[in-house]
This record gives C-alpha cells, structure tokens and sequence, in this order.
DNA sequence: TGCTAGTTAGCATGACTTGTTGATTAGCAG
DNA sequence: CTGCTAATCAACAAGTCATGCTAACTAGCA
C-alpha cells in the first residue's frame, strides 16, 4: 500500500475528497500486518475519532480495494479481511488463536500457472493452517 | 468419501437412524465432483423427494463433516461449499462461470509445513483462479 | 462562497447458516 | 409387533457480515 500522504494524493487526483475520516483510514492501515477485519478497523478508528461509522469505513475500504491499494482476504473465518501489503505473497493463520502472519512462497507451485485441468491460470492463494509460536507455547 | 453402503453402517454403529433423506444425500454426493453447496444439493434432493427440508440437508452434510466424510470447502464465494473428495487435494475456481475442479497438486509446498513464521503449520490449502476451458472458448 | 461529495444515524435488506419449538413420522432394538 | 426415541418437518427467529437507502447535516475544495 501506498503511505497515507501517496494515498491522499491519489484520491485528489481521482476526485476524491480527503476528509479526516479517510485520512485517519490510511494511517490505520498504513503498515499494519494485523490483517483486521472491517470491525476490527472500526473499533479502532472510534477510539480515535468517536462518532466514526461503520458505513463510512466500509466505503473507504471498499474504495481501498478498487484503487488496489488495499487486498481482500477471506480466510473462511466469517469476516473478509483487509490486508494493506499488496505484494505476491500467501497467508499463513493459526487455528487458535486467529493470528494471521504474510508468508513470501519463493517456490511456489508456479508450474501450475498457465494450465490446471484445462484452466488458464492467472492467481493462486494459499493458506497455511497451524499453531503460532506463542499458541503452541501455552499449551506445552 | 465411503459408498451409500458403507456410510449406511457407520451411520448405524454411531446410533444414527438411516432414513431416506440420510441415504439420498449419501447418493447424490456419491462421485459428485461438482461442490455443490448445501442450497444446490437441496435443491436436487428435493427434485427426488419433494418435502425435504434445508434444514435437514445442512444437518446432513454437518454430520457427514464431523465424520470425515465430507469436506467444507470454502472458496470466498458466500457459500460452503461440500466436496465428497477427502483426499488431500487442492482446488481450481473458474472466476467467469464459478465452476470448481480438483488439483492434485504433487509438488505441494510440503517445504513449508512444520515451519512456516515460527508456525508449525498442519494444513495447506492451495486455490487456484483462473479461466475454465469452456469460458475461454466462448469468450475466444 | 457555494456546489457537491461525504458522513452520519437509523433502518432495511439479503445471503448464508444455525437455533428453536411443537407436532408428526418412522427407524430399529427388543 | 411394539414402543422408545431420534429424525423430520414447517415455520419462525436469530446472528453475522456486508451493503443499500434516506434525510439531514457537514465540510472539502474549486
């Protein structure tokens, strides 16, 4: 993703107003590998700005992603995710706590890339499940 | 997944009752390669048995699930779908017309699982995106 | 300064899945 | 065959997630 003064610039150029309700958005998602859910952004957002809507940061996510600038994950875990870190890159999630770290596949199976039963191929995502370090500590 | 027969015993040694909305779910998943979701599979089943209900379809494929013989699949689509295939395997979506295959993927990125960001990772799954060979034609 | 987009609250909708209740049906053990 | 009990059904509700709508207010920015 684009720094919060990149992304303001692209939303004036697209016609976008820059209300402080989008900039606080962009700060919030600017670096964070925390991959929270629209609520979870939200609940946050309120903290610093009360009165914030749910509705509102929908929209600016939702913009978000149009612009590419944000990356929807669904990791079957109910809500959709945001993840600001657009790069070719898969997800690993722990199955008890819910943590959800980004993992770089340098290998990944690319030969499959182009033909897949008689598809053409144009992106795989792939989701590692297991135990986090800090999970698997407390429970040994 | 196990043949009609086959789930008809397990069902019995696990105190279930057969009936014939239990078996004719156990038939219509048999050798089914299309993910259904729990609406399509109803709504096939209630072509058959005119009065059977969602909800005891869900209730069905939940049982099912929680005995191994059915996978939930979830591929961001809204709904779970249900895949009768429990070997290890992965899955390719046409992203035109929604259809699902299944990829036996040899050369899984089996390097990962044990560790992956300090996780020790259990499962993987791989979806791939792409265009089935039938879309690509007509869109040809 | 003023046009217009953005925001807000509040309510509604829609998809998907599961829970509940109460009545009826039927599997299957004895 | 009988009877216990699970299963089913209809009908309704609830819950989650996401989005749509309205009407009124606010404020960005040309």
């Amino acid at each position: 993703m684009k720094t919060p003064d990149e992304l303001v610039a692209r939303f004036r150029e697209q016609g976008y107003k820059v209300t402080p309700q989008r900039q606080l958005i962009f700060r919030l998602l600017n670096g964070n590998t925390a991959h929270p859910t629209a609520e979870a952004l939200y609940e946050v957002a309120a903290e610093q700005m009360p009165g914030i809507s749910l509705r509102t940061v929908y929209q600016t996510l939702s913009e978000l992603s149009a612009m590419g600038e944000v990356q929807y994950i669904d990791l079957g875990s109910g809500a959709v995710r945001f993840d600001p870190n657009v790069d070719d890159h898969h997800h690993v999630v722990c199955s008890t706590c819910g943590v959800v770290h980004d993992v770089y596949v340098n290998q990944t199976p690319l030969q499959f890339e182009g033909d897949v039963e008689g598809f053409a191929v144009h992106s795989t995502r792939i989701v590692f499940s297991g135990e986090c370090a800090q999970c698997a500590h407390l429970s040994a």
